[in-house]
RNA sequence: UGGGCUAUGGCCAAGAGGUUAAGGCAUCGGACUUUGACUCCGACAUCGGUGGUUCGAAUCCACCUAGCCCAGCCA
């Protein structure tokens, strides 16, 4: 696929000018949640853009905050990104250079350029200055390097409490960028690091520490979004007054934004614990892991972000642009099958009652190499509720009707004569006859059908439950709380039917015969099955009254 | 109100002085069809606004408007 965007044209030029030989990339995840389609960008294009020149792609944890990072979500980080497809060249954590982060922070005690302040956060925060006034200099900011030293190094051995010290950089109380008035550098924080256990009692901050990580590895392009725009003048006074060896560059782009669509980790944990979902990979989410539970090829998710390329504009882009995606993907890869979601009986009276047929049908057209598969047909069979009305509404109708013929897929053309109701009035039998020389494959050109539908035959069908998904959200209005958003219909459970001799696994994706395609879901048992509707098949039938 | 960004059709998004303003999604027609799917044809913008520079501007300049981000010892 051809994506353009300013990054490519970026790396293009350094590689022709002689910058750089080869790209270098990472994607750097704090180890605190789980991943969503929205990191999906910055995953992808990370080790695009390396793999596309010969480049090196690295994984590395962002662990510089013991109290909110675990283990486990590193494993669950590993598992979805190995999940898309992107692999990583080395995998790194940043908790790996705390030595020398630590070293660094002291050259720049000695050089002057950073002081141990004994300010409150709360001192702190109210010295910072707002918006439109300037800072006010900390009362500590002259201490004598030799007293910063000692007191940075009494910091680390752990002689001060938890937010009694921090180390400061020296920058400018006055500078417009909030950033650049003197950011802490190090804080005093005790917790048990997953990495490093008890080692350390100080942290460094996110920007000292992410670009001396990028430098370390030698990153040559290092991508973020947009909001850390305002932090590269720090980014880069960090690598040249750390006198770091490599100097990475630090290119924003735009986020990956998806419309009316839950993202925040905390909006999803509160989801999960208030029972609206069921846990952070349920179908209707977009986490990565929801996704893949719901059957989205990663090779869908990555034509999506391609196609979205790398803008540094912001826009929200509707999801529904990944489900031709996945269509697109599913299309052939997938095996189509008879199944059917809301079943009504159909007896055909003129067909014997003890006899069965083995049908012949491939499990897709549009690539033979899926096979063939058998189906039987009998004298009672299961048709969809949707593809029967007693009258035929209108001219446009292709499905059954009292006196109508439509052709059973793979089989033969059956006319409806006759319909049972159940006590509620709905149609429990259909009484319908068969014509013999109909038989699929056979050419038979008399007559054209009404129509197309499919059936699955009582006889050899396989209870399934299947599970439509539709939008969590079903008001856009923002401003309301969460809760009060949700679509009561969003998730509704149907018991239906697929066909026989079928042995679907966990994850393997079908195309339902002209309803969609669905996954087999890890709660499926043996001879019962459970199907997530992965995405519908697009429709141009448009009922009207 | 200080600073940093962004602004191209319903939603994304190419485009970097001269192109008929790519492409995808959506939509609307139509063909085909043993999936109302797929496929195939066709329709669908003068580029936030206003001035300017230029033979010529979405692309350069000025001003204006709108939106996003920044005042964590989070990342």
């Amino acid at each position: 696929m051809e994506d353009k965007n300013f990054i490519r044209k970026i790396i293009e030029d350094d590689l022709q000018s002689g910058k750089h030989e080869r790209p270098i990339t990472r994607f750097p995840p704090e180890p605190n949640g789980f991943l969503h389609l929205g990191h999906a960008r910055a995953i992808i294009m990370n080790h695009v853009l390396a793999k596309d020149y010969d480049g090196t792609f690295y994984l590395r944890f962002d662990d510089t905050n013991p109290l909110t990072e675990d283990t486990l979500y590193v494993e669950a980080i590993k598992r979805d990104i190995a999940w898309l497809g992107c692999e990583w060249d080395e995998l790194f954590f940043a908790s790996d250079y705390f030595d020398i982060m630590y070293e660094r922070a002291m050259l720049l005690v000695k050089k002057g350029l950073a002081y141990v302040c004994d300010l409150s956060a709360e001192a702190i925060r109210k010295t910072r200055g707002d918006l439109t006034t300037p800072g006010e200099e900390s009362p500590y900011r002259d201490r004598p390097v030799e007293e910063n030293v000692r007191l940075f190094e009494a910091m680390k051995n752990g002689e001060f409490a938890d937010g009694e010290k921090v180390l400061r950089a020296k920058i400018d109380m006055k500078s417009p960028n909030m950033n650049m008035r003197d950011p802490v550098v190090y804080r005093i924080q005790r917790g048990r690091h997953h990495n490093t256990g008890d080692k350390w009692c100080i942290y460094p901050m996110y920007d000292f520490a992410h670009p001396l990580e990028d430098a370390i590895e030698g990153i040559t392009h290092s991508l973020c979004s947009l909001e850390f725009e305002d932090h590269r003048p720090l980014y880069d006074w960090f690598v040249k007054h750390c006198e770091m060896e490599n100097v990475p560059r630090q290119i924003e782009f735009g986020k990956l934004k998806i419309a009316n669509q839950i993202v925040g980790k905390r909006n999803i944990r509160q989801l999960v614990e208030k029972g609206v979902v069921d846990g952070w990979d349920d179908p209707r989410l977009v986490t990565l892991s929801a996704l893949r539970r719901r059957g989205v090829p990663p090779e869908a998710i990555h034509n999506f972000v391609r196609a979205l390329g790398l803008p540094k504009s912001e826009g929200e882009t509707e999801l529904h642009m990944l489900d031709e995606y996945i269509r697109d993907h599913l299309k052939v890869h997938a095996r189509r099958i008879h199944a059917v979601t809301d079943p009504v009986k159909v007896v055909i009276t003129n067909y014997p009652e003890d006899k069965v047929e083995r049908l012949q049908a491939p499990f897709n057209r549009e690539n033979e190499a899926l096979g063939m598969r058998e189906l039987t047909f009998s004298n009672t069979l299961y048709i969809d509720r949707e593809d029967f009305l007693e009258e035929k509404p209108n001219k446009k109708w292709k499905r059954l009707s009292l006196g109508l013929e439509v052709r059973l897929m793979h089989a033969y053309f059956i006319k409806a004569n006759e319909v049972e109701y159940d006590a509620d009035g709905r149609v429990e039998t259909i009484y319908a006859t068969y014509d013999p020389k109909t038989k699929s494959g056979t050419g038979f050109t008399e007559r054209k059908p009404n129509g197309t539908i499919h059936f699955v035959d009582a006889l050899t069908a396989v209870p399934a439950e299947i599970r439509l998904y539709g939008n969590l959200l079903e008001d856009t209005d923002s401003d309301k709380p969460i809760e009060a958003r949700v679509n009561k219909q969003s998730k509704i459970v149907k018991q239906g039917f697929i066909e026989g001799s079928l042995t679907p696994e966990t994850g393997e994706s079908y195309q339902f015969v002209r309803t969609g395609y669905f996954t087999v879901d890890d709660d499926s048992t043996e001879g019962s099955f459970v199907f997530n509707r992965t995405v519908a098949l697009k429709s141009s039938f448009k009922p009207k009254k």
